[in-house]
DNA sequence: ATGAAAGCGCTAACAG
DNA sequence: CTGTTAGCGCTTTCAT
């Protein structure tokens, strides 16, 4: 058997209310009860049972944080220094990959509220999640709009396309193109887009159904080729597509930068560091992880609860040389 | 407050008994009695607590990962499947991030105890964390030997080497060097090192001590290239250290594969969607997590606990370019 | 400065 | 087929 505070009682020669207020620091202990207890339990090797303790505070510092997939550079970008963040205020994180799924992110918002979770980060790209709405619990939302009482926090998409078009324009491009994930999605990342078509005389967009299907990407920018053969400029709405484009056009022998320029967004230090070259719009990964889990304790601890429903971040340019003559 | 099993109890006009086993599925309950009970569950929007639930059946159904860094492509993949795997046995993942830290990871392990969590699986990088030893807390570990008793799950690293310079020499090479982490770490990595050392006449192994710093493996690559200018071969012990040795020879203005041939480590789905033309060596990473997972589950469930103290995976080499000339 | 007792929300004997 | 009761391990009034 595990051994428990009881035990730990017993051979300090005390009551558990005693152990229990050493391992709190609270009230007033002698010294000499301190030492026995503390003894004791080095003794016994004895480890708090924080499940005990979560039922009776009501209180379980878990956060659940519900992701498309990990295996993405942004989020798991994202989710270190989140994790971290959390680690450093003492709350632990359940990871939930929704994979794009609702019916996986309904059971996975259901799982995290059975467990009691004190609040949830979320940053998936799933529509409609019903729970979200209903629940009462603390949810902070990362560049998407659950419901109006759902903080968002986010770059600042807009300026983030604007830049990127303005760039691409500025090195000389005449035909520009942007790809973007499906526009049905109410997120912020169809800002991108909005610069974008604000900025360019005849826009056009390619859609992905599928952002996380690299075949269906790779097939759809040979599309862009085919349908679009004078086009010198492309604004990926993210660096694994701008990739891809890379890929593609070596394929297709068209060289980068000389006939096409390419401008990717999210700027991770992995992608920066697997892709040098990339030239790429850089959002401030930490500060938004960090913005959200403050954003969240607050929610949780009830302070400053109803302030700032959108807290949305600056974004920089990184030119690295795909969408620059002169490197 | 939240609305707990009484209440439904109170609603339905039944005993909590009765309503515990509805949701259970346990025992005798006549249909009337189970329809009065979900209507009761739909109209209060209930959901029950599991830590109440866990503290008595004394089965959290969570488990621990703990990993350097999930922002790495080769963790984040492996966590990817395991959270996967887990979610489907309906078992919860809580992240770790332990940076590498002796301290951190203690007081990540620790923290895992007293959560009671059902099992961990540790990837981590640091030696000698007594309290793997001394729990009797289920453990598997990845790629990592840390303790007589604890399994280790892993993918056929002698093999992987003996490929990757097996086919440096195929194509030609004459001076390979090799690239790898600390040696002092007993990992299963320190056998592509082997296999390496056991293929070539005067075996050249650079030993970064810092893996996930670049900057520092960046120079280590450059003071290479200066201390063996004839290098026309490197085998690195994964494809970030792979990719770093293409930056820098591109600095340098040398040709891969003309003049140097690089093969790397991994096989990661990112590194190969971003950096598709490194030959490298894909590790099974999702036979891995599903081993490690079914293997912490049977600890947990005390089948074939002390079976299989060790389970290895096959290689493959992946042909794409950097160390082959006619691609 | 310390202890006794009640209770967090749930489940599982045991009765009936 | 359903209810009563005790208890999982801990914390906290309320006494003393």
């Amino acid at each position: 058997m595990k051994v428990k505070l009881e035990d730990v009682a017993q051979l300090a020669g005390v009551s558990p209310t005693t152990v229990s207020r050493v391992l709190n620091n609270r009230g007033y202990i002698s010294e000499k009860t301190r030492e026995k207890v503390e003894q004791a339990i080095k003794d016994l090797n004895y480890y708090p049972n924080d499940i005990a303790r979560s039922l009776f505070k009501k209180r379980t510092n878990f956060i659940g944080l519900i992701l498309p997939t990990i295996n993405n550079p942004f989020f798991s970008e994202l989710a270190l220094y989140i994790e971290n963040i959390c680690s450093n205020h003492e709350f632990k994180v359940i990871l939930c990959n929704s994979l794009g799924q609702v019916a996986k992110e309904t059971s996975y918002a259901e799982m995290l509220i059975r467990h009691q979770v004190d609040g949830i980060i979320v940053c998936s790209y799933n529509r409609g999640i019903e729970i979200y709405k209903n629940s009462k619990l603390p949810i902070v939302a990362i560049d998407h709009y659950l419901s109006p009482t759902i903080p968002v926090i986010g770059s600042d998409n807009y300026e983030g396309g604007r830049l990127a078009v303005q760039h691409l324009l500025n090195q000389g491009c005449k035909e520009i193109i942007h790809i973007n994930g499906p526009s049905e999605l109410e997120t912020p990342t169809q800002n991108r887009r909005k610069a974008y078509e604000d900025q360019v005389a005849h826009p056009i967009t390619y859609e992905l159904n599928s952002v996380f299907d690299e075949e269906a990407t790779a097939e759809t920018i040979k599309k862009i080729f085919k349908e679009h053969p004078e086009t010198d400029g492309i604004f990926a709405s993210d660096d694994l597509i701008a990739s891809t484009c890379l890929k593609v056009a070596n394929e297709l022998g068209i060289q980068v930068p000389n006939q096409l320029k390419v401008v990717g967004y999210d700027g991770t230090l992995s992608v920066r560091s697997l892709l040098p070259h990339l030239t790429t719009i850089k959002q401030p990964i930490e500060e938004i992880a960090q913005s959200a889990v403050l954003r969240l304790m607050d929610i949780i601890n009830e302070v400053n609860k109803d302030e700032r429903m959108e807290i949305i971040l600056p974004v920089q340019l990184l030119e690295n040389g795909t969408a620059e003559l002169n490197g």
